[in-house]
DNA sequence: TTATAATGATCGTATTTTTCGATAGTTAAT
DNA sequence: ATTAACTATCGAAAAATACGATCATTATAA
């Protein structure tokens, strides 16, 4: 059987004092203790490692081994000990984050973390919001930086940062300010905001162009081709994301209705939820002051 | 307070199975004892390792590096088991000699013992009877290989291998085979051949020469040079160590009685002694057939 | 929707281990 | 012979560990 933590604790005590009463009283035991204790480390290991009598007490050859031995053992579970006492801020977080936040949010949010903990070591993954909901509940990411309405699991706690209205985008050759009477342009199937639109605009299926596209960029091109309206994070617009785009007209007024909400996900069951919550403090609307 | 090892290894078995029943049943304990087990050693960490539910048992990120961490304290206390377990015969045994057995037993004791023990890593010191007695008892050495009679104290066991006769030797010029009427040379005090021959002839002091010397070779030198007489063990003799001497004459006859006693010792309490005694029976009279 | 199966937590009890104080037993020195 | 300095051992108390039974939760099947 495995020796005992607890008697290779009392072996070192008893090398470094050659004295059961004073090793005892170092480990805070009686000496009957410590003595049964070393008697009982001999019988699990059988072997003999202190030769005593009532002048002396000497390690035999195999003691002095197994005292270098239990050293190291004890130093190895110190060693775990303080893994686990590692704090959470001094850690290695894994985050994940939709792309149609991602470039607008995420700058700050490092900068922010880089000054707020310094010892923190952050990694990003940049996914649908699907995948991400996965990586949460497989312990892959600690969290995820989110666009809602989504729907969650049961064991999944969502907490709403901001909201974010969405902006109405059409070509300057149009002049509809009626969205359900246009093509509306959407990203592809499994993209949150592609939901959100719908849900918040009350939009029936036929109204959404079957030209389904992948990244804002392709959508506003295709807005700037006329092909059909959108609308559009109000992050992205600010961002200056249609500079490029002199024809394409914004329209505050009109649907300014239309809304999402920015905030994030993370396990019920994570014991480190409110350093989590912590760390969602400091992402903030980027031009909110 | 430190872990126990028990709930180390459960924890490991769980990382592997996770699943808390099949876990317990590869540790051999009920499911209960198990989850109390992972229960205790989050508790002593002040760390949730697991995060489990009725569908999934899932490690958290210090639980992942708890678990390897777990996997080198057990492989460390098991290389400390194994240490225990180090075969006598494959340890290094250190030996103690007096110079006046050494040249004549050492070369084949170390043939044997190469030959028996293959594994045996052997260090040899040669040092006068007192000084190999301290390092017998403060096990520097693990036996030595002595000539007795020798004064030992209780706590150590003497075991002779077999008896030597002294001889006596003169110069040719020379004829009186009463050595009570001769002045012998002896070894310098601490040497236990001067004792022993002291005692086996029952000399008076006063027959002793003043000119004591610290070897075999200059004590042959100074009877060669007729300063006067003295004994040497059979061994150095058998060993040819007067064919440089022509003019000393052994006396086989009369004093044939002399004798000393060739064994060795060892601690009464060393848990070896079986092992030890096994080697002395390697210790051979070298002209005994 | 209900029944079933799977799974981890919990409770009470029995067992084992650990601890302690007191004391016995040994040895060296006075 | 006595004392002093040790470690071993004993019995009782306390703590821990282990187990079986059962509860609670949840997913799956009917």
């Amino acid at each position: 059987m495995l020796p005992s933590l607890k008697n290779l604790e009392y072996l070192i005590a008893l090398s470094e004092c050659l004295n059961f009463s004073k090793a005892a009283k170092s480990c805070f035991v009686s000496q009957s203790t410590l003595s049964a204790g070393i008697a009982k480390l001999e019988q699990d290991l059988n072997a003999i490692l202190v030769e005593r009598n009532n002048k002396s007490v000497v390690l035999t050859k195999i003691g002095i081994r197994i005292v270098d031995q239990a050293q190291q053992v004890i130093n190895s579970t110190q060693d775990l000990v303080n893994i686990a006492k590692t704090d959470f801020f001094q850690s290695k977080i894994n985050i994940g984050i939709i792309p149609t936040i991602s470039p607008y949010l995420l700058p700050q949010l490092i900068q922010n973390l880089q000054t707020t903990y310094p010892q923190l070591s952050l990694s990003f993954v940049e996914e649908k919001s699907e995948v991400l909901l996965g990586k949460v509940q497989s312990l892959e990411i600690d969290f995820a930086i989110f666009a809602f309405p989504y729907d969650i699991p049961n064991s999944i706690e969502a907490h709403t940062l901001f909201k974010e209205s969405l902006i109405f985008i059409q070509h300057k050759e149009r002049d509809q300010s009626n969205i359900k009477h246009q093509e509306l342009l959407l990203l592809e199937q499994g993209n949150c905001l592609r939901d959100q639109i719908i849900s918040s605009c009350n939009i029936k299926k036929n109204q959404i162009s079957e030209c389904s596209c992948s990244s804002l960029a392709t959508l506003i091109a295709m807005v700037n081709m006329n092909t059909g309206v959108s609308l559009l994070p109000k992050m992205a617009i600010q961002h200056n994301i249609l500079s490029p785009y002199p024809d394409i007209n914004i329209d505050n007024s009109t649907l300014s209705q239309a809304k999402r909400e920015v905030g994030i996900i993370y396990r019920k069951q994570n014991s480190q939820a409110q350093n989590i919550l912590k760390i969602a403090q400091l992402i903030q609307h980027p031009f909110k002051k």
